[in-house]
DNA sequence: TCTTTCCGGGACTATTTGGTCCTCGCTGTG
DNA sequence: CACAGCGAGGACCAAATAGTCCCGGAAAGA
């Protein structure tokens, strides 16, 4: 924030490839070290460090520790959205949200349960200290919302889900399942809490379909 | 520290009155302070003034401050399980499961759905930092589930669920959507989340009823 | 009452950490 | 080739914050 603001056309700001490279690995390490120590546990000098730049740069290319945070959560939320988009997009089926669920738990079984949602974690730590970074984690909470209800969407329209499916509450509720599973397998450094909330979540939603298919996954 | 590295079992620390006050003067407010800012956003200045005491207090009772959290894991813990014991002790039917989840929603929407979960926030914050108060929550979280799903075995037990229901696992996911609704609300400032997660997992819980008293709620 | 023990107050220190600034050197262009 | 502009490096500063220490005074026991 604070760049694109006005923009004169004629007074462009620097744009040197080397620039561009350097903030992203300013940004790219910064995710790196939030997403396990947490953003108040990391310092600028962590970052610093890890990204191989200078103090100076950091200042360059971010007005302060504040700026830098909220940009993270820009980045953040992109990288988390790109990736639900692919698993999401084409969601038609069931079946379909089967894998996306075990894509999740798979990927998060690799580190034990630990460290979380890289969303879920800022949005705790940064909501009462932040209004601005809070407002624009609720607001890609609500785009990962979308994706997952708009997939709902399709599968009432093509008669998968029965009509009194309520999409938008289902994704809702998909997604506190998700972010509660998230949170109790970290403190328990064990996915199974996950697992578990994620599978009441789609069994929910399959009391919604239309024609169970295969049998119940418990 | 140098205080009890010994401890002849005779040479008990005198406890005065006075001191247990301060002590508890202590944690009742770092457990204010960092219930709405958070752990590692609040100073022990912070606490030493709202509690009115002074930096030699804090360090007379508190070897520092991670030791000061750690006690603070152990007090709100402590608080959280004793209201949830009041709650969830006689829980019998799903009536009672309803009004359990209408007085967190009325308290939560009081703050209009900020703060989160006092277990909760700490547990995303100090899971990833700090592995003693990380395993104290985790227990924490176990013994509140253990509240909760022993109920829905008395409930098992008196027949008013089915007997292929797995209280442990209906547990952990209500508890799930519990912690995931206190997140989403949080980051939205608004309650609905939290209410339609606990909705969620209570449909869910009501699937295994034996017979479906009243109507689905939705 | 006298003495010891512990609580209370707050000044003080050391360290961490966010933030500033000056200099050097690379790179591209007239 | 020279110069302008931008990126890189890191010394340096100031504020915040964790942690120490000493002294005064109240309370409990001899």
């Amino acid at each position: 924030m604070g760049d694109e603001q006005v923009a004169p056309p004629s007074k462009q700001r620097r744009i040197s490839q080397r620039g561009i490279a350097t903030r992203e690995r300013i940004l790219e390490a910064a995710n790196r070290l939030m997403f396990v120590r947490g953003v108040n546990a990391t310092t600028l000098d962590d970052v610093r460090e890890a990204s191989q730049t200078s103090k100076s740069q950091l200042y360059h290319h971010f007005a302060d520790k504040q700026e830098l945070v909220r940009e993270l959560v820009k980045y953040r939320g992109a990288l988390v959205l790109q990736r639900e988009r692919g698993g999401l997009e084409r969601l038609r089926s069931f079946s379909g949200l089967v894998r996306w669920r075990n894509a999740l738990v798979q990927a998060n079984s690799l580190n034990n349960g630990k460290y979380g949602c890289g969303l879920g974690s800022m949005a705790v730590e940064l909501s009462d200290q932040d209004e601005q970074a809070r407002a624009m984690l609720s607001e890609t909470f609500a785009t990962w919302g979308k994706l997952i209800s708009d997939g709902l969407h399709r599968m009432r329209d093509s008669g998968a889900l029965r009509e009194d499916a309520d999409p938008e509450k289902l994704a809702t509720g998909l997604m506190a399942a998700l972010q509660g599973g998230y949170l109790l397998a970290n403190a328990a450094h064990n996915v199974a809490p996950m697992e578990v909330a994620l599978d009441m979540a789609l069994e929910h939603i399959k009391s919604f379909l239309l024609e169970p298919s295969g049998e119940p996954t418990r």
